[in-house]
RNA sequence: ACAAGAUCACU
């Protein structure tokens, strides 16, 4: 078993489907048990290659054979089916695992908050947080992120503040999509003195930020006609380790231009000069 | 021996 399970998970890493297919085919042909290994293998890699009609196939013949399913399994293919757009299967499974004897954990729930969100069913996906809550289950930072990201699409940035405010409290580590997403509801909010302490809270981070999502903070903060902060949160950038990008400068001097701030903005320009000076 | 979730970028 543990070397037909090898063999399956090495050709699953390299996508390789019908592969290890076979391998799967040729253990049942040789009476070789199959076990939970087994199927989250498949299973799981099935759902990364988006073969959802096979996943569905292989936890099936997994219930036939009575072999124990985990959280995990039930967690990837809950995300398959909202990925699919089908968000009564992934609440179906959602209800039926505990009935398969595995509880959500939070990976499950923060699961269901992005299939709702995908629904723009920003209400469901709340009152499960606070179920989730209820049940003793405590929110992590993918979790708020996921939560707060369905809830400023849904135009709730004030919910997204507030729960903000509990993660301070609670003392869950903001990540960058965190701050990202406090963020993007600072600016829906136009609550500028907020997103300046938000700012300066980065700091923390700063060091293991990335430019992708950099780049949309600069742009946004800029955009709403807070260049000054946009602009102090660049120089701290620049004190640490991490290189802009040239969009990066392209941002800083388009939000220079919009409030006619041309001084600074060729100022912008001379630093994308000296930039490609070093180069040489 | 296998494992599940968010934001951004790339495609």
């Amino acid at each position: 078993t543990y070397a037909y399970n090898t063999a399956i998970s090495a050709f699953m890493n390299f996508g390789m489907y019908d592969e290890a297919l076979s391998i799967y085919k040729q253990m049942t042909a040789e009476r070789v048990k199959s076990n939970s290994v087994t199927f989250g293998t498949l299973i799981n890699g099935a759902c990364k290659l988006r073969s959802y009609v096979e996943a569905q196939h292989f936890f099936d013949e997994m219930l036939e054979m009575q072999i124990d399913v985990n959280v995990e399994v039930c967690t990837s293919l809950i995300d398959a089916y909202a990925k699919q757009g089908l968000l009564n299967e992934a609440e179906t499974m959602f209800n039926k695992m505990k009935m398969l004897g595995c509880s959500p954990n939070v990976v499950t729930y923060t699961t269901m908050f992005h299939a709702y969100g995908m629904q723009e069913m920003w209400g469901k996906a709340y009152s499960l947080f606070q179920d989730m809550e209820d049940c003793g289950i405590e929110a992590d930072t993918v979790a708020y992120s996921t939560l707060m990201s369905v809830l400023n699409k849904c135009g709730q940035s004030q919910i997204v503040i507030d729960l903000a405010r509990k993660m301070r409290t609670k003392m869950v580590n903001l990540s960058e999509p965190v701050f990202y997403e406090i963020l993007t509801a600072c600016s829906k909010m136009r609550d500028w003195d907020l997103a300046d302490t938000v700012i300066k809270e980065m700091e923390s981070i700063l060091p293991n930020l990335s430019y992708g999502l950099i780049n949309n903070i600069l742009r946004f903060v800029g955009k709403s006609a807070n260049v000054e902060a946009m602009m102090k949160l660049f120089y701290k950038l620049e004190h640490s380790s991490i290189e802009p990008t040239s969009e990066t400068y392209k941002i800083l001097a388009d939000n220079l231009a919009t409030i006619g701030k041309w001084k600074e903005n060729s100022e912008v320009f001379s630093w994308i000069d000296d930039k490609k000076k070093q180069e040489y």
